[in-house]
DNA sequence: CTGTGTGCAAACATTTTGCAAGCAG
DNA sequence: CTGCTTGCAAAATGTTTGCACACAG
């Protein structure tokens, strides 16, 4: 499995072209803010929040949710972009060209925080190993409830 | 893939009786056969898959899909089933009454197995610790291909 | 020029809510 | 009896599609 190594935008935008040269697909301004705006903001985003963003800090641009909805789920088949689903809030997207990590979610306000455990990961080919599999990928999602939503929990009596 | 039950359908039930009574809700058919349908069949459901396999196997007893949501909330509010989100449109539902394990999964023939490692729930309590979050659970799938489909792999050529 | 891309509105899909009647406790 | 529960219909969300015009190549 190859991992894309962390690149600068250059680079993505690169391949986001020759991707695009490749499917005879063209190159757009909408496209290129799409990609652009993921890259500067490695959040999680749901397509309303980065149609949303790209109208604030684009406000020349015209665009459409739809324009986004397609973008990203061009960008998705084609591995520029990830999207996993959280229980909480829909459907989330972002850039893949970070390195492999996993996720830390709490379950009430959805904050989501990235980490990676070289240990974890040892321990998990080792369980492969023990049962002949010859592993691809994983996924690592641990849900809980991060430490501000414990303490309005505690503080708070409705 | 064996299925692991170490819970039997009383105890879950009076489970779920007690908890209707704790909150002064009350035990309906409804409520039952959603409950029973989850223990007899130990899939991932989409609201809709249960409905449908409900109306199926009851064709006596009126149900609404709207009814299947509300006892799906009010049984994952209340950690008796959990629900996860595989890929694409959809939230699944299954119970939480096995004893907790992880999957491995064949990527060629879909065979799963299911692992335990303590080492590994160390490291992620140890995550949590971290980044002061109290887990309620997580969701671990190592996707690879298993002895039988690596051999093949070498030997077919299709 | 050609054919893809876009925004808009409408169509879909999924989940939640308001309501009047039904039933558990 | 009381008030929670239900199914239905309608509403609220979230996502995709049809279309006519715009524009990249």
């Amino acid at each position: 499995m190859e991992q894309i190594e962390n690149f600068n935008y250059e680079e993505l935008l690169e391949a986001f072209k020759a991707l695009l040269k490749q499917n005879s697909l063209k190159f757009t301004s909408q496209r290129e803010i799409i990609l652009q705006t993921l890259y500067q903001n490695p959040h999680h985003f749901t397509p309303e929040d980065l149609y949303l963003l790209i109208k604030e800090n684009h406000p020349d641009l015209t665009i459409g949710i739809t324009t986004v909805y397609r973008t990203l789920n061009l960008l998705e088949e084609n591995s520029l972009v990830t999207s996993l689903s959280f229980g909480i809030n829909g459907k989330k997207f972002e850039l893949s060209n970070k390195p492999h990590h996993d996720h830390l979610i709490c379950q009430k306000c959805g904050k989501i925080i990235e980490f990676h455990d070289p240990k974890i990961e040892q321990l998990q080919e080792k369980i492969a190993k023990i049962h002949d599999f010859k592993l691809t990928h994983h996924l690592m999602q641990l849900y809980g409830i991060c430490k501000k939503c414990q303490e309005s929990e505690n503080g708070e009596n409705s």
